[in-house]
DNA sequence: ATTTATTTTACGTAATACGTTAGGTTTGGA
DNA sequence: TCCAAACCTAACGTATTACGTAAAATAAAT
């Protein structure tokens, strides 16, 4: 949704250029996200500032707002900015592609293994959740949790414990 | 693992009072964690500090190390010490344990909604992050990604739109 | 007597990706 | 030429919770 104020500037300089030129407030627009984002990429070495020498105002192209776009999809993928400045130097440095297609690849089956790791831990999570749930549905007094239906408790150490320390104390 | 001097203090008093008592270091070393967190749970209302009329510093009892396993037994389900807090005050206002067992009930299974949701979303990750990495793994040129490779490319959003307007173009 | 433990108070920290001023300058259209 | 909107830099703020850490004094144990 564009302001008509951009959208006026931008028929007027295809108009006069008939080369597409954003400023920054446009070219934020497009890519859905805030002016201060964009200046704070380029203070990471993101992005560039391609300035007009005449101009003191930041002017971008259709090629900035792609990799503007695919530093959306990088982060999308879960990488950090300072990884996607990493790919983006390598990139500059080794313009074969190969050193920044690797550690694209380093990065992306780290974050594999992560993830991984992760659906382990929430898998994990889920089970105790679901039996303290029934466990919770079934028994009648909640100050008796520990109690009479925890000997088959699987969390022995506390359960237990507490069980057979506390039985018939007064609840605090 | 008791430092000697815990152990013989602990010793010392069983002898003399028959009744554990354990001061905060003790009570902290025994449950893994450190006296600071003894005291913001005091703080908090998660925790009560029972003070002998002739001490000044705070004597803790079997019961009140179990209460702070209960605590971390909690905490490790993901509660947060807020709702620990509010579990806890429900037990004291309704010594039935009715309400404070429904209030767990109802964080369990809110903790179990984010959980599944957490899953669900780590596994489209996943799956994101496999068809990423055999593309990476395929593209010969990785400053031809997006290039022909992608035609095939299932996110034909940014792909799409870069390789047509970036074919044939000099690399940044 | 000496050392070790504990006390209260209060500020610090993590960790990253921006948000939000403040005070001034540039741009583009009329 | 003039004005309003957009832009500029610099720099501090922020969200989040569960503590960490330091200081300076007091209490307890040996």
């Amino acid at each position: 949704m564009l302001s008509p104020t951009a959208q006026k500037s931008r028929n007027t300089q295809n108009a006069q250029k008939q080369r597409t030129q954003y400023r920054i407030g446009e070219l934020a627009q497009r890519a859905g996200v805030t002016a201060r984002t964009i200046r704070y990429y380029e203070e990471l070495g993101i992005l560039s500032a391609p300035r007009r020498p005449q101009a003191r105002h930041r002017r971008y192209s259709q090629k900035d707002l792609l990799h503007l776009q695919r530093v959306q999809q990088l982060k999308s993928f879960g990488l950090a900015l300072g990884e996607i400045r990493e790919i983006f130097a390598l990139s500059r440095q080794d313009p074969s592609g190969e050193k920044s297609r690797l550690r694209l690849l380093t990065r992306y089956r780290e974050k594999w293994r992560e993830a991984m790791k992760r659906r382990e831990l929430v898998e994990a999570y889920i089970d105790d959740l679901e039996w303290h749930i029934d466990q919770l549905e079934r028994v009648g007094n909640f100050q008796a949790c520990p109690g009479e239906e925890c000997k088959s408790c699987r969390y022995t150490g506390i359960c237990k414990f507490y069980n057979e320390n506390h039985r018939n104390e007064e609840p605090r």
